[in-house]
RNA sequence: AGGAGUGGGCGCAUGAUCGCGCUGGCGCAGGUCGCCGGUGAGGAAAGUCCGGACUCCGCAGGGCAGGAUGGUUCGUAACGCGAACCGGGGGCGACCCCGGGAAAGUGCCACAGAAAACAGACCGCCCCGGUUUUCCGGGGUAAGGGUGAAACGGCGAGGUAAGAGCUCACCGCUUUCAUGGUGACAUGAAAGGCACGGCAAACCCCAUCCGGAGUAAGACCAAAUAGGAAAGCGUUUGAGGGCUGCCCGCCCGAGGCUUUCGGGUAGGUUGCAAGAGGUGCCGGGUGACCGGCAUCCCAGAUAAAUGAUCAUGGCCCCGCAAGGGGUACAGAAUUCGGCUUAUAGCCCACUCCUUUUU
RNA sequence: CGGGAUGUAGCGCAGUCUGGUAGCGCACUUGAAUGGGGUUCAAGGGGCCGGAGGUUCGAAUCCUCUCAUCCCGA
């Protein structure tokens, strides 16, 4: 768990991909985890910064949807200095992944980072 | 005490820490910046079922189609919404539900039944003739039987060969008149003498209303590509386009239009939040609602902000207790008025029924 | 934001406009034929028509609301 107080936990907007084309490249050129509920891909993005992508399919309410996102959102946030630096990752969570406190991502994501090579 | 009806309201609170959007101020190293403050989802924001505002389409016009609504009168910017009333139906009751026209026409009414719609007669009933344990033929009749969702006024009396609105009383129906009401309609009187089954959420008729798109409307700035290729049509005797779908009619119209292929850009600003606005008081109206005064400013995102963690306290459920669990439905996207649908747990007001006690 | 289509047997579809009996193919079950299987032939079972109300004597069909899935346009 991060050490309080140290770095400042922030995440500004630049730190989000927006753009459909940013999507798109990290979709083509990025390597892919597959997970149970989600799939995790990232790329090198050249940029001294990491930046996080969210993709929720097929929930259709709007209340869940914005959670899930929310959720993960917090979680990176929290996390965001123990991922590898100058790289794009994009969350692609489907259907049945309702998680419901940033923990609980955590411990969904952390099996699939230990395989992330830091290079 | 229990059950029920109608109308209305709330729909977690407070604090701390870490974050996010917009915004005011200040600072500088002028931006992926920092600090201080303000503000930040709903009663349905939902479904997109109606009606408006706003914007563009060039709102000339006429006709036909097409769609919507459907007791009356009000309310409203408008409505398919709301209010009051009228009529019919349901409920012991508070109360709830339904609503043009079937004597303009067309069509449909399966099965059963004699007959299903300007009537007709299977079993009956009665009369006459023949024949005579019985049955046959002719005529009258529609009270009774049976079928069906529905059977040609209901019920009683008179009357008759048996019967029948054939006659009469009451009820219903139709027509006319009178009175009351803005009106739907109500009440009363007279006459007619039974003619008029149901279905228009079948076609239809009648009345009223409706131009088309939609904030990705529309406006501005910036960037980029290109003045491309093929086919067809046509240049005043007019291709094609616009005016809603069609017709009439009108208008525009020349190195142009249509289709296909190929290529490029899809970034920013605005629209974009002071509104048929909220709250309080007073006044008018049975009510929906309207008027006046005062006061408040109340989200503006764009792969789309309103979140996370902890603590304390409400409320509900389980448990003797310690304690444990739960806290719905659901997320703004131009905006407003309705409708519809979803919704844990509660609160308030008025009313009805049953039981008990006094 | 706007417009449309479809839900019927395990699967794929008719029937809905014009209301009264839900039918077709594949699959399934049983029997026949074969030494056995396939093919073939014969017979049979299986549906409260996505859900809830309403209109009607009667609704898969007509009307209203609602739930899914899919497809267009800007």
């Amino acid at each position: 768990m991060p050490d309080k107080g140290k770095a400042r936990q922030t995440l500004p907007k630049g730190a989000l991909l927006s753009k459909p084309k940013e999507f798109q490249a990290v979709y083509q050129n990025g390597k892919r985890l597959r997970g149970k509920e989600f799939s995790l891909i990232f790329m090198p993005n050249g940029l001294n910064t990491n930046r996080l992508g969210i993709s929720v399919h097929g929930v259709k309410r709007a209340v869940a949807r914005n959670r899930i996102k929310r959720i993960i959102r917090e979680f990176y946030r929290l996390n965001r200095q123990f991922i590898s630096p100058s790289s794009d990752i994009v969350i692609a969570v489907r259907k049945d992944f309702p998680p419901d406190s940033p923990q609980e991502v955590g411990r969904a994501v952390r099996p699939l980072l230990r395989n992330l090579p830091l290079a």
